[in-house]
DNA sequence: GTTTACTCTATTAAATAGATAGGCTAATTA
DNA sequence: TAATTAGCCTATCTATTTAATAGAGTAAAC
């Protein structure tokens, strides 16, 4: 399941995507357009812009923009940004490997093989799709 | 992230299986085995049980055994039983659709869009493999 | 009729998500 | 410089879900 936090970030980003100049966006105004919770939202841009997606600016006529261009902007480093692994399991995981403590060997576990397809294709996915390519 | 539920669930159905004959399965086999919870696993080939997917068996003797041959069990049931949804996002789910209470509009939702995706590419790996691919 | 092993209900502990509250700080503008 | 604006940060709370556990009940085999 997609947590909120993503589903808002993503709504988020594509916003301030859409924008025609780069003046900064306030986050009452994304808020209000996407319909999320102003507080929430208000977390979520802020470990966006931690991460190096967002720059703010404070005070009067301050708000988020974008700092990169939506082109250059992979899904496959925004879903790490904000739901974490892409693999469903952590045995899988490229950048958040781990292993499991239950299972003896990863080469003949069958949840190992099935997850490892699934990651790829999800990857694949992630990786063909730029910000820009969400904008509607 | 996947549930234990349906990590231990495949482990179980795979290393059923796995089996030469088609004799009974005791539930204390497959846990220490597959290092699961005896009482977890349980719950777990009781729903699958109910769903059609295994037979069980009471008394000395008894146990569980797949009821088709895996060549015909699709990873899609599988996961939509034990898992759930498929999809990441309740709005692009074939068998659990709902709507999105904050989205105005599907067609022009970036979510959407992508989730939609990333749908379609994870049905195309559950679809193409069966519980016999997965038995090493 | 005793043993075996699945069946079912209930409970509980821990983790996480999502939301909310409130004070702080920096920048703008008058 | 004072007032206002809007992002920054910390803390807290509640609901839900997951995973595990306990224990009594029931059907079949021998």
């Amino acid at each position: 399941m997609l947590s909120k936090k993503t589903k808002y970030g993503i709504k988020a980003l594509t916003y301030l995507a859409s924008q025609k100049g780069s003046k900064p966006v306030q986050i009452s105004e994304i808020a209000q357009h996407e319909n999320i919770s102003q507080k929430f939202l208000e977390s979520i841009l802020l470990s966006l812009r931690k991460t190096g997606f967002l720059g703010s600016k404070k005070g009067k006529g301050g708000g988020y923009y974008l700092i990169k261009n939506p082109k250059e902007v992979l899904m496959t480093d925004v879903m790490r940004v904000l739901e974490g692994p892409i693999a469903m399991v952590p045995c899988v995981s490229l950048n958040f490997y781990e292993k499991c403590d239950d299972c003896p060997d990863e080469d003949t576990c069958s949840v190992h093989a099935l997850m490892l397809k699934v990651r790829d294709s999800a990857l694949e996915v992630y990786r063909n799709n730029t910000l820009a390519d969400l904008v509607p």
